[in-house]
DNA sequence: CGCATTTACGAAACCGGTTTCCATGAAGTT
DNA sequence: AACTTCATGGAAACCGGTTTCGTAAATGCG
């Protein structure tokens, strides 16, 4: 039914390695006949078919896209979904198109991401970290395959990951409270084991220690970043006064769970808590009050990953991991003391 | 580095044909053959190797997924996202995998669907619609490769689609307002050219004229589904009074944006306007007030669509479309009449 | 003009599977 | 015992490309 390679070099009146080669750019071959093959190839719309080159050459111009977490992290993760969205783009435009592995247990292999990335032979990795990374994952991680994570600080012979500068995103939280002359601040922190938990409580105790603030250890808590966690943890913070004078929620999520917390048990966001979360998801402006956070260039991360997977499929080894810098959104769950003061 | 079938071949003492049938169940191999290249498969992990399994059969257990849209729909996307979600369960439960087709300018043949479908010898595609169908979304349709859309109404040999009952999604908020006393009705609608929009449109027209409703032109509006679109529309609303006690808004970003503008023209939700938005999203539970809405159930249209999709694939022609019925999800932007009047 | 070198292209092996067809031998039949 | 039938498994062509290698023609050079 499709065209094939032969059929292309019959037309042209040529062998079918030298069409391969012109289409290849091998050089080697007379200006005269690659014009003349070339205008069959324009003509015809012949494309070599995927699998027959991918047999060949062993390649396929495929990323494996691994959404790595035994739960909840999918397309629907307002985090993730954007940083893939800037990822697909840029990685289309360097010749790429992704393959997503589905996570099925009925699926052969299911396990094993390394099988399968070498079953389907693609010339890469994304990565996207959810919370309790399987095993697999490290696996694949320690391969040969050039792999780039997303949130997740391991090391493999060609691995590399891009994440927000976490302790970064602490410090500014702290900073800017501070500057609004906010001492009591409680945190709810994301899952304990979580790489960017625990950098972003290193953040956070160092520069409550650079402030000279003291830290209350009944206002901090952790949840796994999804609301539910963040209501839980507020209720328990609200359980014995005294009370913060602000919250910093490791994600949106978790900061609109606390706000719940705080506006059943009638008090009032910014006035008597101030509130601010992390990630900068959209439905930070549709709250009210809508929500300060903490914003992570997403489409930055997205980026780099691109390039640096691009780097590590080229053969560049040892690519050192890269941090994107995190910037404060301020909105009004968190009005600056000035304003109050006018 | 990796097994071939030869080698398993080598290790059972038989010959490659033999091992092959045995993976693919082919029937005519002896029992004890049978168990002993079995059992070195087991040892060693064998797995076919994709590109030359597929060479061979013509097949890929692969499935396209489009983005049809020319703009803004992507992973992004409130309500396709679950979609995707949901479908990617079932359709690797099915034992597919999915492939993303990049839709850079800087791929090649990034026209043709159709030429990358055969390309890559997908057995089926996934078309998600957005606004502006491109020219070589119908080419694909049209074709004898099975698709399945979500919220696109076309036709094709082997094509089919899933989408929620557009014109119940209308009328169930037409009659929701009509038994809360409200007569008085706005409609900013979706992009005028897209399918569900104009089902929504005669959805409304329809239960409207069956309540006995007039119809007021001038609280009337299209917009593109996106919040700033909806802000736009209800500030023309309130442009020139009267006003309408109620707006239903075709998507919750509109509504979303409808809200701004209401309450920027310093009226109250639901007092003043009640607000009814499309698709509920996460957003609306965290909106102030809440967002009442009608739920299209995501994951049921994820999982007709897979399914759909498979039966297509298996060689069932002339599936139906499936319609799927919405869901009044009742919040505050809306309170009944009678709870007022306690 | 004759020889060495380079250029241009084709022949054929190969990638790792599938599938058709045929050979072999065991079992069944008369 | 001879012949047919059937179950089993191997040989080899094939899928559609790539790539090595060899050779004929074109070119360079003395």
């Amino acid at each position: 039914m499709n065209l094939t390679i032969k059929d292309i070099a019959k037309m042209a009146g040529v062998s079918p390695g030298t069409v391969s080669k012109i289409i290849n750019n091998y050089g080697g071959i007379g200006e005269s006949t690659k014009q003349k093959v070339q205008k069959v190839i324009e003509e015809t719309g012949y494309r070599p078919t995927f699998s027959a080159k991918s047999l060949a050459t062993k390649k396929s111009n495929l990323i494996g896209l691994i959404y790595a977490g035994k739960i909840n992290v999918d397309f629907t993760h307002p985090f993730f979904n954007k940083v893939m969205t800037s990822f697909k783009k840029i990685i289309g435009e360097l010749g790429y198109d992704i393959l997503m592995f589905s996570n099925e247990q009925f699926h052969q292999d299911q396990g094993s991401y390394l099988a399968r990335c070498r079953h389907f032979q693609v010339d890469g990795c994304l990565i996207i970290a959810g919370e309790e990374i399987e095993e697999a994952v490290y696996e694949l991680v320690q391969s040969e395959i050039p792999c780039v994570g997303v949130d997740l600080n391991l090391t493999g012979p060609r691995y590399s990951y891009v994440m927000t500068d976490n302790e970064k995103i602490s410090s500014k939280v702290v900073e800017h409270l501070y500057l609004q002359n906010i001492r009591d601040i409680g945190f709810i922190n994301g899952k304990k084991d979580s790489s960017v938990a625990i950098l972003r409580e290193q953040g956070f105790i160092e520069s409550m220690k650079q402030f000279g603030i003291p830290i209350n250890k009944d206002w901090i808590y952790h949840g796994d970043f999804f609301e539910q966690s963040g209501y839980q943890a507020m209720k328990k913070i609200l359980a014995n006064p005294p009370y913060p004078k602000a919250i910093f929620a490791a994600s949106d999520l978790m900061a609109f769970g606390a706000k719940k917390a705080i506006e059943e048990h009638g008090l009032t966001i910014p006035t008597d808590i101030s509130l601010i979360g992390c990630d900068d998801i959209e439905s930070c402006q549709y709250s009210t009050p809508q929500l300060t956070t903490v914003k992570q260039d997403k489409e930055k991360l997205g980026k780099l990953a691109a390039h640096l997977l691009n780097d590590l499929i080229n053969g560049e080894m040892e690519k050192k991991p890269l941090l994107v810098d995190p910037e404060l959104v301020l909105r009004e769950s968190c009005t600056p003391v000035r304003k109050q003061i006018l």
